[in-house]
RNA sequence: GCGGGCGUGAUGGAAUGGUAGACAUACCAGACUUAAAAUCUGUUGGGCCUUGUGCCCGUGUGGGUUCGAGUCCCACCGCCCGCACCA
């Protein structure tokens, strides 16, 4: 008898798929067109079980609609400028672009043996002038439509380097290199005007029903609308030009708790009053140390500093505030100043303590209790709040409610305007570094900064450059720079920033549809193909990639590169799971751990026998050694082994931890069903009435749950049933013609799966033509009802016993059936039922 | 710090508000074998004793809603993701 040979059967099928050419989408069909598309990887330069996951759960649903009589395009590309290739010329020498094309050519020779039904011909990377160029193009119509402009921004700066760094760059507040004190530094930076698009965006996302609520919740929330109070405190004997702070507030409801006034270090006042404060000015600088990120703003150590002016509380004039500079007020959100409210707001409170400011509760609990705070009081959900210093009575709560009355009030009394704000900031995309797609504007001294003519586009990188030193190599490029102005012909230069590489992959899914199209779209192909009908990528996107995506669609249709249908560009969105794995570690000399790769641990131990100690999965990064390599799970076990493991042990939305027993397991269930089909195969049964039944109403029973899950993302939970169903086939005692018909269904469930095995198992059950285009299997109805169902039947919600009863029996005959039960009488013990509860085909409940 | 998510046997996990633990791993037992591997079969949440179609407990902790809660609500604990220049 044959064995299963996963190598054989997989290049095989994989070059007969080839031939036939059955993953080649072309727009010109009669079936319904659906587009599925994974995150595009970045080419670092190895596949990892990430990757396989992710792409193995698209393919499984384009496999599907291609068996289900879909038009599919199911295309692959590179995300491929970034940092890591300018690090790697840093380090290890060469050129980024070597180095971009050297991993896109070794990544794709390790994916192409996990039999992906992908069109190659589509292929592109992001660092190909053709597709970068495009990119200017469209970066040049949105700069003619308003949706780019420039301003000051606040980037992190090396001091030694004397280069910007990414925030990834800055660690613990100090260069990665260089170890120097990080300082923010403004710049004059390009910008999407995506904050404009906020109430668009905002709104939008509730058509979007088949995207996770978490992530619509998140992108909600990093929106963050807000209706809220702009007024203004009077400022008392303020410097030249200032008499007012103007302050935005999002709780006008505790105005009557305010304790001092915050301004952001870069506020205009804290500007004037710097240049004759030398004090002043120091702390300024010394607050300005640290990183952008948001995180490292909130979890600094909360610092003011005393200005010594004084502000009128707008309800009473008599009530005088101090104004402090705060390191903790952005001057990037409403006004960059605030009023503090200690009572209610635990960092107002923590700095009310540090500089002994009053603290007054506006609302408490309940009517007696102590106004004394040792923490700020914020109400739960479920709080009852009692005024006693509201400014209009004492009838309101907290919440929208209480904030809608005080702005009503505050605009009744003159005392400021309600006001909507987002929280959503424009998209800074300039970045000074080499790898990226360089900006298309030159600045001329006569006329400014002037966009490049479309005809000298692509503006290439220049493949003359070196990294020996920190900063940008386009900025000392001896004549990249030079050039002439497109509007007066004037020696001019270029800009020297590139793009970030989020710009590329906010429109890649558009280009896909035509990625050889001499413009940044072909509208016709656009119109066919999009939307995305499947998105499919990690959770860690939800929010930046997938809204600049969402704001990249609009934009390249104000500006006439996509069709209105394709406002938002996925109709679809999945969020699949990490891939994790254990950590091995042992105690090195330096008291620091050393990391061990899982193919060099047997049994907890290392090749000379030294114990290892094992860390709970986490997700597989190179630094802690937990990574298994696709390419050796494939060649010791197979693809088709590969793709059924990452597929079915956790829930796809949820990550899965590998493992070696996994592996082996999904390897030694591939030959199962290798051997049962062999064997039926070779049988000559004759027919079992009643077995082939029982096998056939199984097998319409799998289509219908295999065929659901595969359609609702439960691919672990259709791989489950696919195990049940296989053991139903080995030990059913039907007939051959059954048992045929059993296996070719079980062959065609599993094909999205494991393609090459399922072709492979109709090859030998001597159907013609692929498996792949084979029509998907239909259930059945009338094969998929029982003739008797079982009832629990519970006495006060606890099961006592269990009855059989047909399916459409109705429901006074149930409860009849269930009182009558010795299980449920003993249960009672002489107590008379109050009611009878039976939900048709699900449970009986008998409440005493 | 802020926003979002998750938490179920020894392990991965299953469960439209309706029998908690499907399916798989691991373990144990059995069959086959000279033996091992492979393969096949069976058992396995904890506890109780009266061994029954038995009873009690059990889905991170504490409360609540409901005839009924792993699922919904509130509070807390732990872990994970994101925080605008990582991709």
């Amino acid at each position: 008898m044959s064995r299963y040979t996963a190598a054989e059967i997989e290049a095989n099928w994989q070059k007969a798929w080839n031939e036939a050419g059955i993953f080649r989408a072309a727009s010109s069909s009669e079936k319904p067109k659906y587009y599925v598309l994974e995150m595009f990887p970045y080419p670092s330069g190895r596949i990892h079980m990430g990757h396989v996951r992710n792409y193995t759960m698209g393919d499984v649903i384009a496999r599907h609609k291609l068996a289900t009589g879909h038009n599919v395009l199911h295309p692959m590309g590179w995300d491929a400028f970034g940092m890591p290739a300018e690090n790697a010329a840093m380090a290890i020498g060469g050129h980024p672009k070597d180095w971009t094309y050297a991993n896109i050519a070794d990544m794709r020779d390790q994916m192409k043996p996990l039999g992906l039904s992908i069109d190659w011909s589509r292929e592109f990377a992001t660092c190909d002038p053709e597709y970068y160029g495009q990119q200017q193009a469209l970066f040049l119509d949105m700069l003619k439509a308003g949706l780019v402009y420039r301003k000051n921004a606040v980037v992190n700066w090396d001091p030694i380097d004397m280069t910007v760094l990414a925030n990834e760059q800055v660690i613990d507040g100090k260069g990665w290199r260089s170890g120097a004190d990080v300082e923010r530094r403004e710049l004059t930076q390009w910008f999407f005007a995506i904050s404009d698009m906020a109430e668009e965006l905002l709104g939008a996302l509730d058509g979007l029903e088949n995207w996770p609520a978490k992530v619509r919740l998140m992108q909600e929330n990093w929106i963050g609308k807000s209706r809220g109070l702009q007024f203004a405190f009077g400022l008392i004997d303020g410097p030249d030009g200032h008499d007012r702070i103007d302050v935005y507030t999002t709780r006008p409801d505790t105005l009557m708790g305010a304790s001092f006034v915050g301004i952001s270090p870069d506020h205009p006042l804290t500007k004037h009053l710097e240049a004759d404060n030398a004090e002043l000015a120091a702390f300024c600088a010394d607050v300005r140390k640290g990183g952008t990120t948001e995180e490292a703003l909130e979890k600094a150590e909360k610092r003011g500093f005393d200005t010594g002016l004084r502000v009128r509380h707008p309800f009473d004039t008599a009530w005088e505030l101090p104004v402090y500079v705060a390191n903790f007020v952005l001057m990037d959100y409403g006004t960059g100043a605030i009023f503090g409210c200690p009572a209610h707001d635990q960092r107002d409170f923590d700095f009310a303590t540090k500089y002994e400011l009053p603290i007054v509760a506006t609302y408490l609990p309940s009517e007696d209790s102590n106004p004394e705070l040792t923490e700020a009081y914020v109400p739960t959900k479920t709080d009852k709040v009692y005024y006693n210093k509201g400014f209009a009575g004492d009838t309101w709560q907290t919440g929208n409610q209480a904030v809608d009355a005080a702005i009503d009030f505050c605009e009744a009394q003159g005392v400021g305007q309600g006001v909507t704000k987002y929280r959503l900031r424009d998209w800074g995309l300039s970045r000074q570094r080499y790898w990226g797609c360089p900006i298309p504007v030159v600045h001329c001294d006569t006329c400014g900064v002037v966009p490049e003519a479309k005809e000298n586009l692509p503006i290439r990188l220049p493949d003359d450059v070196t990294f020996d030193i920190p900063g940008n190599p386009l900025d000392r490029h001896p004549t990249w720079r030079n050039t002439s102005c497109p509007k007066c012909g004037a020696d001019a230069l270029r800009e020297t920033d590139t793009m970030d590489t989020f710009v590329d992959s906010s429109w890649y899914f558009a280009r896909f549809t035509a990625p050889h199209a001499t413009t940044p779209t072909d509208l016709a192909e656009a119109e066919y193909w999009m939307n995305v009908d499947q998105y499919i990528g990690g959770i860690e996107h939800a929010i930046l990639h997938l809204l600049y995506s969402r704001f990249f669609a609009r934009a390249m249709q104000i500006t006439g590169h996509l069709p209105k249908k394709a406002i938002e560009p996925f109709n679809a969105l999945f969020t699949q799971g990490m891939v994790t794995h254990e950590i091995y570690q042992t105690m090195g000399d330096n008291g620091r751990p050393v990391y061990h790769l899982p193919e060099d641990v047997k049994d907890g131990k290392l090749t000379d026998g030294t114990e290892v100690q094992i860390v709970p999965s986490a997700k597989m990064s190179k630094s802690k050694k937990n990574v298994v390599d696709p390419a050796q799970i494939i060649s010791a076990y197979g693809a088709d082994t590969a793709r059924w493991f990452v597929l079915s042990d956790s829930p796809p939305e949820r990550d899965v931890e590998w493992t070696a027993a996994g592996a082996e397991a999904a390897s030694k269930h591939l030959a199962r069903v290798y051997r049962i089909v062999s064997d039926i195969v070779a049988s000559n049964d004759a027919d079992v009435p009643d077995a082939d039944e029982a096998l056939l109403r199984e097998m319409h029973k799998a289509i219908q749950a295999v065929s659901a899950g595969v359609e609702a993302f439960g691919f672990n939970a259709a791989i489950a049933r696919l195990y049940a169903f296989t053991a139903a086939l080995g030990k059913s005692n039907a007939g051959t013609a059954a048992k045929r018909q059993a296996a070719s269904a079980l062959a065609q469930l599993m094909s999205p799966m494991t393609p090459h095995l399922s072709e492979e198992l109709w090859s030998m059950l001597g159907h013609s033509g692929l498996i792949a285009t084979a029509p998907w299997p239909v259930a059945d109805p009338a094969m998929l009802v029982d003739a008797a169902i079982t009832l629990p039947v519970q006495v006060n919600g606890k099961r006592r016993a269990e009855i059989q009863v047909p399916p459409d029996m109705p429901k006074e005959e149930v409860e009849k059936l269930a009182l009558g039960l010795d299980a449920v009488q003993r249960a009672l013990d002489g107590g008379t039922p109050k009611k009878v509860i039976v939900v048709p085909g699900r449970i009986v409940n008998v409440v005493v």
